[in-house]
DNA sequence: AAGTGGTCTAGACCACTTG
DNA sequence: AAGTGGTCTAGACCACTTT
């Protein structure tokens, strides 16, 4: 298991900042005289990686740790798709940011024991020019220190991808529960939906490496004219 | 890309029924000389499979050919789970079973040309003993020659199982669109829902090799007990 | 031309299962 | 003890990108 010690060494020297997102990576003879190891050891570990989207390589010019920007969080991580099967980056609009204590279910959700500082966020996300999602999210207040609404507002990259920048937090997996439920007030309010309509409610939990949980977020979706897609293929 | 083409030997092996479900398959250095590759070459084919699931390896035993039995069926294909996250294998209730013309839109997710014959079968899934979800399957007749009431009834595996074990169709993939509805007046009887309750539908195309569209499926769930679960990790 | 990743080979040695 | 898959090595050669 020689390659998965060369794997636990590259995420730290991602989680360390030592390999920033976009960067390079050595080439793989110098990594493999770096963990003195063969070529075809350092591979496998990079292979695993670069099959969960945190390396990325290029035949020719090398192997770049992941950036979760936009077209990454498309294709990983936003599974909402026009009925006809298009696929739109969002238009995310703030509705909420505050900061308070997390309740229980939310303390579950992220591993806090007690009722720790979480930051608590809303935005509405449109696709087509209409209102189609409700997101709150929850996350740690301890993991995001420094985290306000100013510099969250100001990103220029996806939310993950400001984790990623600000706070050296990678997001590589997450797990989801889908149901149907009647629409609550608040978000229909948001959504311009009447007050019986079906949604879809998801309720995701965001990991880092390790699958700790760094992220919790419920999802509320007007299905009228979007679906949810899943693809099962290995389901390692 | 040599071991892609021992890849296609291997699934042409297990599609003309020349390696059986459950069955043992060479030893590598076996298949090496065969293919006149290298171990490492058919490692790699194998690799790939066995990530996919068609085949299983087992260290000092051997490898086998995978069986779509209820373990990897509840694993891979069957998503709802309690909300405590206990998963269980449904109850199976034939609910009908005819042989009909295909209508445009399953023509178009099964990929036939003109109006086909389908067997449309209809499921009530039982699970901690109520009524949870109403499947109805559609599948090309002329892909299962000689599928009947009887025999489909008489099955001892799953229905993914009968495919395999029956017509040789191993089915290793799907794609689901999900969306909140309102109950239809059929599906609320079958599952002793309210007119107006809101349900999860799920729309699903399984795959056999090469993504060949073989079965196409609704399946509408009762979700005040129960969740869609999804897992998202390499999304490849 | 030089440097990168991509594929394939040949073989050593280890871990596990079976008789 | 024999047979299987699992890991690791060392190196050849190819395909692609950059200078």
């Amino acid at each position: 298991m020689l390659y998965r010690q060369v794997k636990r060494q590259l995420i730290q020297d991602i989680q360390t900042g030592m390999a920033a997102p976009g960067a390079a990576l050595p080439n793989e003879k110098d990594l493999a005289q770096r963990f003195q190891v063969s070529v075809g050891t350092v591979r496998r570990a990079v292979d695993e990686l670069v099959a969960e989207h945190v390396l990325l390589r290029q035949q020719g010019r090398g192997t770049f740790v992941g950036k979760l920007d936009r077209e990454r969080f498309m294709f990983q991580f936003f599974k909402i798709a026009a009925r006809d099967g298009q696929s739109e980056f969002p238009e995310v609009r703030l509705h909420k940011f505050v900061k308070s204590r997390a309740t229980q279910i939310e303390a579950q959700a992220l591993g806090l024991h007690g009722s720790q500082w979480v930051f608590r966020i809303e935005n509405v996300l449109h696709l087509q020019g209409q209102p189609v999602i409700h997101d709150r999210i929850a996350i740690a207040a301890a993991m995001f220190p420094g985290l306000n609404q100013a510099s969250f507002t100001a990103r220029t990259t996806t939310i993950y991808g400001h984790y990623q920048a600000a706070f050296g937090i990678t997001i590589v997996s997450a797990d989801e529960r889908v149901r149907a439920e009647v629409v609550s007030p608040d978000s229909a309010k948001l959504l311009q939906l009447d007050e019986a309509t079906p949604v879809l409610r998801i309720d995701r939990v965001a990991h880092t490496f390790d699958r700790q949980p760094a992220e919790f977020r419920t999802s509320v979706v007007d299905t009228r004219h979007f679906d949810y897609v899943s693809r099962m293929r290995e389901m390692a």
